[in-house]
DNA sequence: TCCCAGGTCCTGA
DNA sequence: TCAGGACATGGG
């Protein structure tokens, strides 16, 4: 791996088990998009990054030679994932499932950005929960640039959510969830010492702390864990994942607790990539989908 | 019109 | 403990 500095954007050779489309578009993640030339544009942090790629070669444009290490640190690039893959790599079904999202990356999300996305996921569809943490961003956060001809913003602070009316938050499509999104920014404001400090605590503790939130549960503690504090030994189980998992390794009928179970015990501290490669997979292959339902996505 | 989505909460047994 | 229904919203 080679890396170039240059004014504002960074290039970066030989980079390996890294592809823009599997990384951004396999559900990690709601705030990047593809441009019509194939490159991605999202937001980290105040910051406005677009990502293009040709083959092992990729190039971080609208960015500074001092933000590498955030770069580095959000795209775990000094993680090996040739060998994560060949230790994941144990029978025919996550070689299929490897092989497909071969490029895959496990983000390093910020903490509050993850619980507030992911709370929006429960039982919601990706374009949506996109659509909606951009009118959040569009109307509590703070604009950053135009880039492309397109505005954007900062994802809300959590001062400005607990401010908010529930009103206000609902008429960002929030639904249901809207209070929730409120009294979790409160809290956060109260506890934001004990969120970042999660990462340096036990899987079982983080996930019964984020528990005591509203709106989340398993699942979406799971996720946050995983893809914003590295916890990598959690398995998260969504109805992709359980309908994988019920076709190709459990019996039909089991719970998703013991979905979990079985998978944390089969797969240990990887469960996470594990988890990710599986996903991706089923949802792209409509694996465990009606065939009546199938068009539907 | 009905069903579903990267679920969670609440209720009643 | 555990099943069953409610919950906003939008797309198929």
């Amino acid at each position: 791996m080679e890396v170039i500095l240059e004014d504002n954007r960074i290039i970066i050779n030989n980079l390996e088990d890294f592809n823009l489309r599997h990384i951004f578009e396999c559900g990690q993640c709601f705030r990047w998009n593809r441009e019509e030339d194939g490159s991605y544009t999202g937001v980290v942090e105040n910051k406005v990054i677009n990502l293009e790629q040709a083959g092992k070669t990729v190039i971080f444009n609208n960015i500074k030679p001092e933000d590498y290490s955030m770069l580095k640190s959000y795209f775990d690039l000094d993680n090996d994932y040739g060998k994560i893959k060949n230790l994941l790599n144990t029978d025919s079904i996550m070689a299929e499932a490897i092989e497909f999202g071969h490029g895959i990356r496990i983000l390093n999300q910020d903490e509050w950005e993850t619980m507030i996305s992911f709370m929006i996921s429960a039982n919601n569809r990706i374009p949506m929960i996109k659509k909606v943490i951009e009118n959040l961003s569009t109307s509590f956060g703070e604009f950053i640039c135009n880039y492309k001809g397109k505005d954007y913003y900062s994802f809300p602070k959590a001062e400005r959510l607990a401010e908010a009316s529930v009103e206000e938050i609902l008429q960002c499509k929030a639904g249901f969830r809207a209070p929730r999104i409120k009294e979790a920014a409160a809290r956060f404001l109260e506890e934001k010492h004990l969120v970042y400090n999660i990462k340096n605590r036990s899987y079982d503790e983080g996930l019964s702390y984020l528990k005591t939130y509203k709106g989340i549960g398993d699942k979406v503690a799971s996720c946050i864990l995983l893809f914003s504090m590295k916890h990598f030994s959690t398995f998260p189980v969504d109805v992709w994942v359980r309908r994988i998992m019920q076709e190709l390794y459990v019996d039909k009928n089991t719970k998703d607790a013991s979905i979990r179970q079985f998978a944390e015990n089969k797969f240990g501290n990887l469960s996470g990539y594990a988890q990710q490669y599986l996903f991706y997979y089923a949802r792209e292959k409509g694996i465990g989908v009606k065939k009546s339902e199938k068009l539907t996505t």
